[in-house]
DNA sequence: AAAATAATTAGATGATTGTCTAAATATCTT
DNA sequence: AAGATATTTAGACAATCATCTAATTATTTT
């Protein structure tokens, strides 16, 4: 799957899309990134290996933790793919 | 189903993206969309039916023909979304 | 090394997606 | 008004998705 596929994907689902906003804050461990979410930990920790997947966060291990971090990188990407696409 | 969802959406297939694309040159109608796409028409025609949707093109009908254009506002908006996001 | 905590993985289920073929609708041409 | 052309709609099907519960793995604490 092409990388602007998956990133947009990744970005077509309203939970996602604000794991991502709260990750813009700081790094997260899964268990906060679930908190207040209305779905099980499983449920979250498979949106996280989707954006994962598609480059959008990356994950450290600290102790017991799992920390997920944002990942502009390909964000940017997909971003200068729409504005490549409005240009003149 | 929220507006940068239903776009990222419509964004999340290649084959939307290229006819996206082919509608920056120039409106066209459904047929001459279909040219050279992979499947059939009446898959075109499914496509083409997410993307008015999702608000990305606007369709009139020209004769027997059903002319599409490319409907740029939804873009920019899933667009500001993202700038915004990177913000800061 | 056993129990507790953090998180993922496995397996199931209902909903949505992308595709097809066949049938229906709309317009033009004769 | 009959036939041809353009396109969509209907109905089916396999694949993917979002979610759940239950089981597993990794780490820390006692």
């Amino acid at each position: 799957m092409t990388t602007p596929t998956l990133t947009f994907k990744a970005l077509a689902d309203p939970t996602r899309r604000q794991m991502l906003d709260r990750l813009r804050q700081g790094d997260l461990n899964a268990g906060a990134l679930a908190e207040g979410l209305p779905m099980t930990k499983a449920s979250v920790s498979h949106h996280l290996a989707l954006l994962k997947q598609a480059g959008l966060i990356r994950v450290r291990r600290q102790g017991q933790h799992l920390v997920y971090t944002l990942d502009a990188t390909v964000f940017q990407e997909a971003l200068q793919w729409m504005m490549a696409f409005l240009k003149d």
